[in-house]
RNA sequence: GGGGAGAUGGCAGAGCGGUCAAAUGCACCAGACUGUAAAUCUGGCGGCGGAAGCCUUCGGUGGUUCGAAUCCAUCUCUCCCCA
């Protein structure tokens, strides 16, 4: 017999992240019924398995999923090996590539493997829309697709932009909030999450469920959560992004690059540090005694801890220090062997594959971006010679030990 | 079905017979300043070469020309207007 917390503790987890619940009394409703009937909340999460590269943008609306774990709902994954045929043009404006049956099962698998760090899989329900979508014949994608205008389509700030813009819009693109509507029908789904992008396709859910005579299910959306650089939001194309698999050392490295103003954001978003904590960053935040600096350290070993250890975010922060602040060689450096006494620091810099090519390392050079032991390289045809093995170093973060 | 416009580097967007490896902006890389923050400034941003220079690139293919991103033909794709 499931049992859940009072409702006023469940919304408060559930309120925590998330930009908009539509709506708050409907909500309440089904927590209330669920309680009453003894019977989880089948909360919905369609994943599109064409950016098998989770980071902690798409973690934020994973943890609220694991949240309604937590509370003991019945979360489900939607797989969307289906829908990922299409490619969802949410916030896109030009048409997502089209992905073969095997790069979806194959991103699908990755996909589900970094969601484990997130989700709780012993009770994670997952589904692939291709078993109800794909059994769909022609007749029922027509009947499917009169349940929705062009005009209402249209509204869709993406499709609007991209219309008025004069940039492609395809055909089966509108058919795309329909099938993930149908994933809700099909699943009778008590509440959808979402990025706030996809607010649009979860509405489309509450209406097909409603012609289909089921409730209409609570939506939730998550914010997107911004880069790194404070700008766009969390991307791969952007590189902007801190990945949820990054090593500690990255992931440190990269929260410690962020902006000042996303410090707050991210520890709202991308950390499960409790509200009073929160209000702590914001009150620090606001004063003048707090360096900004030091709240984001503490932030990055709390992002570090989540997805792998607080001893890691020591060993993240100290590692850190040392090359950083203390513009010290770190410990850890990765080894190329030269195979030779004396080499020419430019095929050093692109045999080892540190430099992509030549031309690139030379204006590394030129640019008094390279150092070897120390020691700034000024000429392009220096020879370097390797009685003991010495470390390159390129930009700031580009370290190698070069071994005789 | 008819008429018109267009396809340029990661993106946006100039160029419209040689001076174009291709303006400009964004992104990115490096340097200065810092808290690997932001902002700012400087340099860079196809490859090979010490350099001169050479090679590959402007949707695909063929052509005209001493010379083509630029002209012509054709193919593929896109947008707009009319029906």
């Amino acid at each position: 017999m499931p049992k859940f917390p009072s409702i006023n503790e469940q919304m408060d987890l559930i309120r925590r992240g998330a930009e908009e619940i539509i709506s708050e009394d409907e909500l309440i409703k089904r927590l209330e019924r669920a309680e009453k009937d003894e019977k989880p909340l089948i909360v919905k999460l369609g994943c599109d398995p064409s950016r098998p590269d989770l980071h902690i943008g798409h973690a934020v609306v994973l943890r609220k999923l694991r949240h309604f774990q937590d509370l003991g709902h019945q979360s489900v994954l939607v797989v969307g090996d289906f829908t990922a045929l299409i490619g969802d043009p949410s916030g896109r404006n030009k048409t997502r590539p089209h992905l073969t049956k095997d790069e979806v099962d194959e991103y699908a698998e990755t996909y589900i493997e970094q969601a484990g760090h997130i989700l709780n899989l012993e009770t994670l329900k997952i589904f692939r829309n291709g078993d109800w979508l794909g059994a769909m014949n022609f007749h029922n994608v027509i009947k499917l697709a009169s349940h929705y205008t062009v005009a209402r389509m249209l509204e869709r700030d993406d499709f609007k932009k991209r219309y008025k813009s004069e940039v492609p819009i395809s055909i089966h693109e509108f058919l795309y909030p329909l099938a993930q509507a149908m994933d809700s029908v099909e699943l009778n789904a008590d509440i959808e999450l979402g990025g706030t992008d996809q607010k649009f396709n979860l509405l489309v859910g509450r209406d097909l469920q409603r012609d289909y005579g089921q409730l209409p299910q609570v939506v939730i959306t998550t914010p997107l959560l911004e880069g790194t650089d404070g700008v766009q939001k969390m991307s791969k194309t952007y590189e902007n992004y801190i990945g949820i698999t990054d090593t500690p050392s990255e992931i440190y490295g990269r929260t410690m690059s962020i902006s000042d103003d996303l410090i707050y954001r991210y520890f709202e978003f991308a950390t499960d540090v409790d509200a009073s904590a929160l209000k702590d960053v914001e009150a620090e935040l606001a004063g003048s005694d707090t360096n900004p600096r030091d709240l984001k350290r503490q932030l990055a070993r709390e992002i570090v801890t989540l997805y792998h250890s607080s001893k890691a975010a020591v060993e993240a922060e100290e590692a850190f220090d040392r090359i950083f602040i203390q513009s010290d060689v770190p410990h850890e450096i990765e080894e190329w062997n030269a195979g030779s006494q004396q080499v020419v620091i430019l095929s050093m810099m692109c045999d080892s594959n540190l430099i992509s090519s030549k031309r690139e390392a030379r204006r590394l050079i030129e640019q008094g971006a390279v150092t070897v032991n120390g020691e700034k390289i000024t000429r392009i045809t220096e020879e370097i010679s390797l009685e003991s093995p010495v470390v390159l170093k390129v930009g700031k973060r580009r370290f190698l030990r070069v071994i005789p």
